[in-house]
Order: C-alpha cells, then sequence, then structure tokens
DNA sequence: ATGCCTTTGTGAACGCGTGCACAAAGATTG
DNA sequence: CAATCTTTGTGCACGCGTTCACAAAGGCAT
C-alpha cells in the first residue's frame, strides 16, 4: 500500500543547518524586518531572543551555523542580518505558489497579505469546480483543475498549497509531483505519499486542537484538588475479546482543511 | 521586553507520554477512524504505522507509553484502540471553544467540519467589529468583543483560537487569559506572551512557506551537476561595517493571519 | 500437547537539540 | 596604549526522541 517517505530521511544537513534552527530563521527574520522598519540599527542576541521568544543561546547557536555575523561588545547589525537570513532561507528570489482548492480556506489563504511581502506570489488559483472557473478571489480568476499541468508548467512553479477535501488530496498531490512541484503545504487531514526529493509540511487544525485538549484535560486532572478521575466510564474491553459499539459516527472526521471547496 | 515561556517548560512528562508521542495520537486516531469505518476488527502495528505515515516501531513504543493494548501474533483491536487513544487526548468529553478575529480565516475555521466530530464545539464566533455583531456566521452569530470575558465564563470555555490581526493578538490573547482561557491556538503571525500554566500552540502559513523555499532553494542548488555553489554574491557587507539599503519594503510582513477580519 | 510462526513490547545504542558557562573579541574610556 | 566592560561564539554535558534488534507472548496447526 504506497507508504513513502516524506519526513526529510537524514538531517538535511545539506551544507550544515540543522532543521531545527531552518524553522527559527523566519521568527528571527520576522523580529529583525520589525526592527528594520523602526530603525533600529542593531540588537544584542538577548533583545533579539525575547522578541523571537527564543532563549538567547540557542539564537547564537543558531546565528553560528550562518556564519560569525555578529559584533563582540555589540550586537548584530539588524540590515545585514535580514538579508544573510531572507538569502539563506531562499527569500531573494521570487516563489511562485498554486493553491489548490478554493474553498473557504482557500479563499483566505488567497487572501493572505504575507503572501506577496516575503517573496512569494500566488501564481493561481486551482479548483475543480466548474463553477468557480473565471471568478476572480482575491484579484485572481480561478482555475479548472484541467489546466493544472499546463499552469505549473508555464510558471515554473515548484511550490503547491493543498486545501482540498482530504479525499481529493492524494490524487490532487500527485497531480501536482508530476508536473514538476517539488514542495507542498498541505492543509488536508491526510498522510501524503510523495516520492523521494519532494517536501511536505501538514497544517492540521484538527491535530493542534487534540494536543491542546490532551494538555488540557491533563491540567483539569492535576492542579486543584480535583478528584482522582472519573475517568468517564471504562466502557470498552479487554485487549483482545469484545468491541466497544461507539457508531461510526458521521463519516465527518475532518474531511475538509477546515472549510468546504464549494 | 514582556518574555514569557510558552513552550511546556518541562517534559509535560505529567504521567509519562512523551509530547513528541501526544502529538502523533491524533494521527494514529484518524487513521484508526477509518479502519473502524470501514469495519475492520484489528490491525498490526506495521499496517496501522504505514497508515499513519510513521515508522512501525515508533508506534509501538508510542503505544507502550498508554499500556500494552496489543496482542501479540495479532496486532490491536481497532475499536478499543480508539476508544483507549481517544480517552488519552481528552476527546471523550465536549470541548467548548471560541473563535476570535471573523476574517476570511476566522470564518473558514468556524465552518469547519472536523470541529464537531471529535468533541471539539464552536461556543462562539468574536470580532471586534460591530458591523459583523448578529450576523451568522457557519450559523453562529457573532457577538462584539466586549461580551468577550462573559461568553467565556458563561460557557466554561478553556480553548480560544486566535485569527485576529496579529497587531491585535497579544491584547486579545491577554484578555482570553485573564478571563479563564488556559489553551490557545494562534493563527495570529506574532509569538504571544502567556503566563506560566497557559499552553499556546502555533499556525503561522508564512513560516511554513519559508522552511519550503529553504529546503526549494536547497535542492535547486545541489541536485544538477550544480557548480560548487555560487553563493549567490556576497554584496551586502563585512559585519560591523556598511549597512545594506533595501527599502523597509511595504509594512505588509504577515500582519494577518491568512485573512483580514473584516 | 508440542512446535512453529507471527507480532508485540522494550532494552540499549545513537544522534539531534538545548542550555550552561566561559573564553575570546571588540568597543569604549581614561 | 592599557584597562575595563559588554556581548558574541562555542565546547561540553545532558536529555529527549528515534531506531534497531530481539526476547517474550500468544495464536494456530498438527
Amino acid at each position: 500500500m504506497a507508504t513513502g517517505r516524506n519526513h526529510r530521511p537524514a538531517t538535511s544537513r545539506s551544507r550544515g543547518i540543522p532543521e531545527a534552527t531552518v524553522a527559527r530563521l523566519p521568527l528571527y527574520l520576522r523580529a529583525l524586518t520589525a526592527l528594520s522598519e523602526r530603525s533600529v540599527p542593531t540588537v544584542s542576541s538577548e533583545e533579539l531572543a525575547s522578541a523571537a521568544g527564543v532563549n538567547s543561546a540557542k539564537l547564537r547557536k543558531d546565528f553560528s551555523y550562518l556564519g560569525s555575523y555578529g559584533t563582540r561588545g555589540v550586537g548584530y547589525d539588524v540590515e545585514y542580518l535580514v538579508y544573510q537570513i531572507s538569502r539563506e532561507l531562499g527569500l531573494t528570489q521570487d516563489w511562485p505558489v498554486v493553491i489548490v482548492g478554493i474553498g473557504n480556506l482557500g479563499a483566505a489563504l488567497a487572501n493572505y497579505g504575507g503572501f506577496a511581502s516575503r517573496g512569494f506570489r500566488v501564481a493561481a488559483l486551482i479548483d475543480a469546480d466548474p463553477g468557480l472557473s473565471g471568478k476572480p478571489v482575491a484579484g485572481i480568476p480561478v482555475q479548472h483543475t484541467d489546466e493544472l499541468e499546463k499552469i505549473i508548467s508555464d510558471n515554473g512553479v515548484s511550490i503547491g498549497v493543498i486545501a482540498t477535501p482530504a479525499g481529493a488530496a492524494q490524487q490532487v498531490c500527485d497531480r501536482l509531483v508530476a508536473a514538476g512541484i517539488t514542495s507542498i503545504l498541505n492543509f488536508a487531514p491526510t498522510v501524503l505519499s510523495v516520492p523521494e526529493g519532494v517536501d511536505v509540511r501538514k497544517v492540521d487544525l484538527s491535530i493542534e486542537l487534540q494536543i491542546l485538549a490532551f494538555h488540557e484535560q491533563r491540567k483539569a486532572g492535576e492542579e486543584p484538588g480535583a478528584p482522582p478521575e472519573t475517568d468517564t466510564a471504562p466502557p470498552a474491553a479487554p485487549p483482545a475479546v469484545s468491541v466497544a459499539k461507539r457508531p461510526p459516527e458521521s463519516g465527518t472526521d475532518g474531511d475538509l482543511p477546515a472549510v468546504m471547496p464549494a
């Protein structure tokens, strides 16, 4: 059953920058951009770290992977660092992006201001609903799925955003990959199988909420002199014997990615 | 200033379940639910792992933290496991949730089907725009920010979703926390400061795209028989001397969370 | 019952990420 | 130019998370 790796096998240690550090660079960049707009010339690791919500030692170590860009006794030059990080992240070039699945979420994403600002440009909006074709969303006309391959190849798009229902995600993903996409941001609640070399990042509202619920439950059951844990009833059954009878519920687990595409 | 921790200080090792494992439980649950709907009685760690997109050894170790729910030589009882994981995640109870900031994204979230299915219920939609008050979104009337405290206390809400512009996020966050919220899902592109005991999880489109861009650039510069690394030109300047002259660009970095709240 | 086959549960090794703590570097002042 | 003070850059240790590899457990057939 077609599994397919997606997490980068090794550390992606190409030249050395750790994955964890890469994930924080955008955070630093955002904080630095804010400082830059306020015309602040330099920042210490301490100040910047606090602005980015991390520990200063971590920040210094992160920057050390990029090179020695600071000045001891002074700090870091804001403008210079903004440039260096932007370059490292590949933000000095333009990245055309396509969004597939123009429902509530897809539309919200299309309207996102943060796209254009940092090197990302919405090259096209794609949806399977013929009724949407031609209608402008965020000023961009929606195109039909049939055009997918052509759009990607014509615009040299390498990053795709999937905002379709879970059921269509894998299929869309396969087409995107076949058309040349090598990076995917997936909002559909499904595990995507992709060939080696293709990066997939997942954004899943439902999962985030469940993680919060876990901690919330944990807090509720310990902090106050709360009862030992009523445990809502231990109905089910021992390992390999009976079977709980909770009905399969509605089929609506999270079929749609925080939205319905029309 | 005003830093404030947000990552759980320790390992949240309350009774022992590692954070990394908690983050995967929703994945397993989703896969199990799908099997359950197809009336599959049991699964082996290998099958389930592949369905969830993880390695089987990891899955077994994860389950081992919950207890020994499998049967050697057979596998795991689907229904039983669904129940156990649901209980562990706190999904056997109902979690009222409030969404603050009803713009494109907030509306998309309100329409999300995955909410209701797994124990989450949208208790209220809140926005600062008086013009939205009373208007129904996803069948629920939007209420004004003034009512925030009352709504939360009346409904016993402990989980809040922030989908406001970055500028309003911290303020909204503070009010939510003061009103009793202890878990926050933040879609605004800002670092939130919260007191100890409050959990914050962040969803940031812009950051995800930047991480993808990093890897994309990496791929483009290595895979083909590319030269040793041209380094795009060392334009800027040495650490503490000159200053690049890139204009502060537009102020639009990512002020809005993939949407504008009215 | 006995033996074989399958699959779990986990001990142990390894590697990444984090944070401490400090030496080195540079600015700044007298 | 020397002394002092600030802040970076990093060696080191520790802990979490992942993966391997295998013994133990249970089912099943003979």
